[in-house]
DNA sequence: GGGATGTTTCGATGCGTGTCGAAACATGCG
DNA sequence: CGCATGTTTCGACACGCATCGAAACATCCC
């Protein structure tokens, strides 16, 4: 019978310890020549060679020539999501009791993830907009922007109707790996952030992904959403999460229907 | 420095083709007998029970035996999540589906899913409930009901307030097997049903679990989400193919033996 | 108790594939 | 042109692991 978009050859790629070291290398989206990604995994320049292969003929990786060298990156956003989500599952929930490092703490607490908004900012400020209604969260993994939505977005200057929509929709949900809800990305995603910079709510670090919110931006933020910058900076209870509730609650609900 | 419980030891447990189509068959988050397992993966009992372990011990896998049943269950939306953007990369394979019989189709067109609506009637429904704002989607696979849609329950005859909330919540975001799809599910889906049948917009059958729409419930569904009976019966527009029908409609029939 | 069914453990077998050395190919530089 | 560097191809080897038969264990039903 005929496969299907086969979820086991795709994770058969990525099982393999160097390949993953490799993936995981590129997960911020940039380019890097096979002999960097080979030192990065551990294996000779010809084993890493035959596996970027395979990661390509995946469609997990692209690649580009320039000179004698060959970049390769991550294929798309779509695989450093599946990348993400797949890290988010362990043999046993790791206790990050570890301090993380100062750069590490602003890393997770907004960061821009390509060039949108994300980290425990990016997911407030999403979650914001979908309780203020002006985001519509469709089941293909998008947002939809509503009529009070674009009013709200021309009000802090940015024309919806002006910008452009990419392939996968104008605003498209992008799961958070440190916070593992979904933020807002996309076109509308890229512009809103790029507003925010501008009109000063936040500045981008020129080396790092993080981003610092300025006092005009938490003052907005509070304004709009009701973020407060000292809820938002406290340590989450980021161990026990809702997911393993979830899942018993899941059983639960299946009973739930046994007696009809 | 281990950041990441190994992303590849995560992905080699999916990466096996039977362990692959036993996680596919849990999708829908419903739990089910090792041997029926075995039978969806094309395995015998041993090589599925020694599979079952190492997803078990894997994190993937949740178990709880019953009798001299074992029954086994996805650990959490989160693995759900990783497997559906898996599927979402590698080589788009265009897959011809094989024609359906009758009642397959009437089954992939609205169906129950256990209480509540389903089929892509169920989505199409719950779509509609979206776009009013009635439904906001959250992220951990609930629904909440906005004020909105609670006076627009109230309009057809719900009161959403007097509906006991299950402990995973008053309505809950299920998978849609063939459709991909979120849809409606939890106290609410089950108390909308089952108003949609007292009220004859649809009607049950008694054997299957196929779901007829009435003349009535057609004008209801196109004045209230403008969901007109050509479009809805018109074959699918198939970018989205039927992942592994074969085991999800063995899956249908060997359900006889269910839980309790 | 005894037979039937569902599930797991143990041991042996065979195939797939990750690995590296050697060598070929490609490009840049003096 | 000759050498250095970056990358890929080829071939051989070895290890891991999925698979199944046989058998043990567990539970239900008569």
């Amino acid at each position: 019978m005929g496969s299907q978009p086969n979820i086991a050859s795709a994770a058969a790629l990525i099982a393999d310890p160097a390949r993953a070291m490799m993936l995981v290398a590129l997960l911020d989206g940039r380019a890097r020549p096979a002999g960097e990604l080979a030192y990065c995994a551990g294996v000779t320049a010809q084993t890493a060679s035959s596996h970027l292969g395979k990661l390509l003929a995946g469609g997990l990786l692209a690649v580009e020539t320039e000179g004698r060298h060959r970049y390769y990156r991550l294929a798309g956003p779509h695989v450093a999501l599946a990348l993400e989500n797949l890290a988010s599952i362990g043999p046993v929930e790791i206790v990050r009791r570890k301090a993380l490092t100062r750069e590490a703490q602003k890393l997770q607490f907004a960061r821009c993830c390509y060039d949108h908004l994300a980290g425990r900012l990016g997911v407030a400020v999403t979650k914001g907009l979908l309780d203020k209604g002006c985001l519509l969260a469709t089941d293909n993994k998008r947002f939809e922007v509503t009529s009070v939505g674009a009013e709200w977005f021309a009000g802090i200057g940015l024309d919806v109707a002006k910008i452009k929509p990419a392939r996968a929709g104008l605003a498209r949900q992008c799961l958070d790996w440190t916070e593992r809800q979904h933020h807002l990305a996309g076109p509308l995603g890229v512009q809103f952030t790029h507003l925010l910079c501008t009109e000063g709510w936040i500045r981008r670090e020129k080396a790092s992904r993080s981003v610092e919110v300025t006092p005009k931006g938490w003052r907005n933020f509070k304004e709009h959403f009701g973020i407060e910058e000292r809820v938002l900076m406290e340590p989450v209870p980021l161990d026990a999460p809702a997911q393993r509730s979830l899942a018993s609650q899941s059983l639960e609900n299946n009973r739930s229907h046994g007696p009809r």
